[in-house]
DNA sequence: ACATAATAGTTCAAACATGAACATTAAGCA
DNA sequence: TGCTTAATGTTCATGTTTGAACTATTATGT
């Protein structure tokens, strides 16, 4: 019996794969590289995105839509936060809860950093015709959804 | 002027991508939960995929495969070589290189490894057909390629 | 109402990653 | 040869991520 034969290397599926998963880290790379002017981080970036299409949410929500752990926040947002980038505000009907806004600052500085992450985005996904890029985001989907199940 | 039109969002290429990252990411989250079993990190397991597919690379071989710094590997390897996982043999050419080689544990730790990681690779790609599978690999190595250059 | 469970956030120590400075060795070149 | 430059790997200080234990608050069940 012969090992090789069943290698993942021969499976399509499995260096199809690979390729992705080297591609999105190229790409966290290259950047984490572009947002040093702004002397962001990739993992903070996320952080501004995420309350910029979910003004108000909480702490944990936040951890779950980044898929880490609580402590991670707590321990990310104050560097955030005294730079004045957001705010944390108690909530009222629940007073365990810390509700999370973007400031005027932190919104405007979102909007530089977007432009950057938007440009290497686009670089990177004009190598492929809109159809393309579109099934590639369907299968994307599809795959976190058919993961996260499990 | 709406900044809103202009938002990523908007944008096919941002949301896919988007997509893209989010699928790479719950990918690795739940390979490093199946892989404590074999006492095994994301981050080890591709130094010993690296190391079976080219044996004898040098550390500043393997951090670029890997993308990360060079004393990245020197923190890493101790952890694998005490475990007896894989040799550093120095090259007796150039005396500043070391040598790295998988031992047979390492392999044979590798293959069971190896099966985890492929069969969370098939759930996951098992969503395409053969052919979008491809053109997801064709397009993604088009996207390393294009990054790397910049 | 009361005791018990669950939830939100924090703290802390340990593991991990990073980049600059360093030692050793090799290569290029006068 | 001898001098300079470059490359490999290590060290170390810094910053980041993680998970378990903890506090405070709310929900649940009797």
């Amino acid at each position: 019996m012969n090992i090789k034969q069943e290698l993942p290397w021969d499976n399509p599926r499995f260096r199809n794969w690979v390729a992705v998963a080297l591609a999105c880290h190229v790409l966290e790379r290259t950047l984490a590289a572009k947002l040093v002017p702004l002397d962001l981080k990739p993992a903070q970036l996320d952080v501004l995105m995420n309350l910029y299409r979910h003004p108000g949410m909480s702490q944990h929500d936040l951890a779950r839509k980044l898929l880490v752990g609580r402590s991670n926040i707590t321990m990310l947002l104050p560097q955030l936060e005294t730079r004045g980038l957001l705010r944390r505000e108690g909530d009222e009907k629940d007073r365990r809860v810390l509700r999370l806004n973007l400031t005027e600052a932190g919104e405007a500085l979102l909007m530089r950093a977007l432009k950057v992450h938007m440009a290497l985005i686009e670089k990177a996904m004009s190598q492929s015709t809109p159809e393309q890029c579109d099934m590639i985001g369907e299968q994307m989907r599809k795959i976190a959804d058919v993961l996260k199940e499990a």
